[in-house]
DNA sequence: TGTCTTTACGCTCATCGTAAGCATG
DNA sequence: CATGCTTACGATGAGCGTAAAGACA
């Protein structure tokens, strides 16, 4: 698992659709639906239902999408945070 | 960043010294090294001082150190949820 | 000289993109 | 056919480990 897997699969939950997703992420269908599969390997279920216009969410899905999220909002602050106390190169 | 670069970081701050670690996380000491220069790098700032025994953790490195726990701890509690809503292979 | 961390360097494995395959209406 | 996800496959890039190189007392 890896953050980059996060970013996907909170990408395609939101877009509801691979090639969209893949388009917003700047990258192509495969790899994000790779990302996708690895993750639910990993987990050892289904995250997304396979429709007919594209991907929704199963029930563990909605739960792994608040976890995702928060993680990555943590991920975030933390780099913001810890950015903040930097000493910039230009004060030495 | 990676969460593979967030481990190491933890281990190191833990351990204070990059060869113990190294050992603890199965690792030889360059990679594991270069992890946390690559979080210094990409956090613009320095996260340890380099002492003669090994590393110690400066101001940055602490307040990252709590952000870094936290996220470690998420991703595991995300896994672990997940995990107990997915249906075993036995169950079909 | 001894103890650590870091850099060099070759190799392996992971991951990307193009192209082809599969499923559905 | 049209649309959308997935698999195959060659090529590039990230990451490991061994070995060598700083830095410091």
């Amino acid at each position: 698992m890896s953050i980059t897997h996060l970013q996907s699969f909170v990408a395609v939950a939101e877009e509801k659709h691979v090639g969209r997703a893949a388009r917003r992420l700047h990258l192509t269908q495969p790899p994000l639906s790779r990302h996708i599969l690895a993750l639910e390997d990993e987990l050892g279920t289904r995250l997304f239902e396979r429709t007919r216009q594209g991907m929704r969410l199963l029930p563990a899905g909605e739960v792994f999408l608040h976890h995702a999220r928060r993680i990555l909002a943590e991920v975030d602050t933390a780099v913001l945070t810890v950015r903040g106390l930097a000493p910039r190169e230009s004060d030495g």
